[in-house]
This record gives structure tokens, sequence and C-alpha cells, in this order.
DNA sequence: TAAAGTAGTTACCTTTGCGTAACTATCAAA
DNA sequence: TTTGATAGTTACGCAAAGGTAACTACTTTA
């Protein structure tokens, strides 16, 4: 546990693994859906993340460049995690959905 | 999940529920149960996380004094995550149990 | 020649998280 | 009167996390 705090105990890292749940996604795409992260956060958590073997780069040779993020299978395996985790927000803090008439 | 990761995205607060999921624990007990833990980020950790009712504090007006911490509600609904959490640590970075020959 | 698009980087600064060590309060027991 | 036990608190400081704003590099398009 201890281990896993190191690398995922902050405030970003698991909301950019929440948002690669079910999509690879370009810097731009990553730094757009996550609202209020900086793009200075963005790019120092991917690398660490990247280093964790949490998360995948490619980097396309082209013009103008695109880089594509995408979890790795041990990234992957935290996907149920993180679903979990968003279901517990939304139970106890997001708007409950406008009630059914 | 932003509301969440605010209140739950540090190194330590999951720990210490994930200690709390099967029994109430007194400061001490904590302190001696989490390896590596300050009294000072214990202390501070356990009152925030009583702010935002994830915990209960118990005071028992005895000599030596006796205090007690357990989950609310909201707090043992974390316990399932908190354990698959670990069951991820021990997969990707705990030593595997000796092989069987 | 200038603008536009992508993926960052850099400098600078503030806040938070965390650590260590010493100290407090209270009462009972030695 | 000193020790012991419990549950902290306080002072001090470092490092990491995070924010803002401006800047870079490359090439295509206008």
């Amino acid at each position: 546990m201890q281990r896993s705090m190191g690398i995922l105990g902050t405030r970003w890292k698991p909301i950019i693994i929440y948002t690669l749940r079910d999509r690879k996604a370009r810097f731009g795409q990553l730094d757009a859906l996550i609202e209020n992260i900086s793009r200075k956060v963005l790019t120092s958590s991917l690398k660490e993340l990247e280093e964790d073997g949490i998360i995948l780069r490619e980097e396309f040779k082209e013009l103008p460049p695109r880089v594509e993020y995408a979890l790795t299978e041990k990234g992957k395996a935290l996907i149920p995690i993180m679903c979990q985790l968003a279901k517990w927000n939304e139970e106890y803090y997001e708007e409950p959905a406008a009630l059914e008439l």
C-alpha cells in the first residue's frame, strides 16, 4: 500500500488515469478534458506515470507533432478502482441528477 | 472525481482508511500499525478526515485518556476501493510469496 | 512575412505535505 | 517527587505539489 501511494498519492494522477480509462488521448486533449489542470502539472505527471510504467507515451513523427498517451497493463488494472472512486464521488458529492416527477 | 481527490489525494490518508477497514483503533495503535507515519501527519490527517465526514472520533473521558477512531458510513464505502488498491499494490510491487516447488 | 496549430518548457512563486524533536496535560502508581 | 501511560501539540524547516504566464520549436497555410 505504501508503495502504491508513493506513486498515486497526489491530487491529479488518479484523475489522469481515470480520463484514460476508455481512450487514448493526446496532450492537448487531456489538457482540455481535465478541468483546471495546468499544463505544467500535466507534463510532469505524465512523465512520472510513464516512468512508473502506468502509461505509455507514443510519439508520431509528424508535423504538427502528435503524441498519444494510453494506459499500460499495469495502468489498466487500476481502471475498476478509479471507476469505483468516481462512483463514490458522485454518490457523496455530486449534484444528484434532476429528480423524476 | 476532483472533489474526491481533493480529500483523498495524499500519500497517507488512504493508508489510514485502509488500516481502519476492519477495526476501530486508538491514536497510538494507528501510529504503531502504520509504519513510518509521523504523529504530526497522523494528527492532521485524522482531523481532516473527520471534518470531511470519513472517520469518527470518539473520546472517552477516562484516565489515561482514550480516543477511538472508526470509519463512518461514507468512509466504509471506501473499503472495497482501498482493498482493491492494496491488491493492486501486492500484485505489482510486493515480494511474491515464496514459490512452491 | 505573419499567423496558426501541437506539444511542450522555463522561470518564478506559493501552498501543502511531511519529517524530527521537544514539549504539554492529566492522573495514578512507585 | 519522579516515572509512566495516553494523546496529542508546537516549533522549525525542507521538499514536493501545484499555479501562472511567457516562451520555444517546427512546419504549413494565408
